[in-house]
DNA sequence: AAGATGACGCCCG
DNA sequence: CCGGGCGCCATCT
């Protein structure tokens, strides 16, 4: 288990929070949910924690513009369980404008922006 | 310890 | 619309 089940960091824990979020027939961006789960520059670790963590609702991640990031078959899994649970496409991306899941904010605050540099690692 | 990597994002031509 | 380039950040080699 050199790889294994790791990094529960706060940051992968936070991010599969808020992947697990989104509802059925909506869909989200990396960047969005980074930036939900309170981690405003960290859009690459979404990827991460989906491909770690088993059971979240992969499928309604979506790179920005609401176009799928995946490449090969995945790509076209992707779309296909989307289309399943009635996410319509326009050409190659998601008819975001109709789709896309807007996270709650807490009291209409918005996150509080990271320090610019990771706190994780910092102290 | 240093460099390379990645299910990303944004700006530019 | 597409490709190229640069920035981000925790992990991995």
């Amino acid at each position: 288990m050199t790889r294994a089940s790791h990094p529960k960091t706060p940051l992968i824990t936070a991010i599969c929070n808020a992947i697990r979020r989104i509802p059925r027939g909506r869909v989200s961006t990396y960047g969005a949910i980074a930036k939900a789960a309170g981690y405003p520059r960290c859009a690459r670790h979404v990827g991460r924690a989906l491909r770690q963590v088993s059971g979240l609702p992969w499928q309604r991640v979506l790179g920005s513009g609401g176009r799928i990031s995946l490449r090969g078959e995945s790509a076209m899994e992707q779309r296909f369980l989307l289309e399943a649970e009635g996410v319509r496409f326009k050409g190659r991306r998601v008819d975001m404008k109709a789709f896309e899941y807007r996270f709650a904010t807490p009291g209409g605050k918005p996150a509080k922006k990271l320090p610019r540099k990771s706190a994780l690692t910092r102290k």
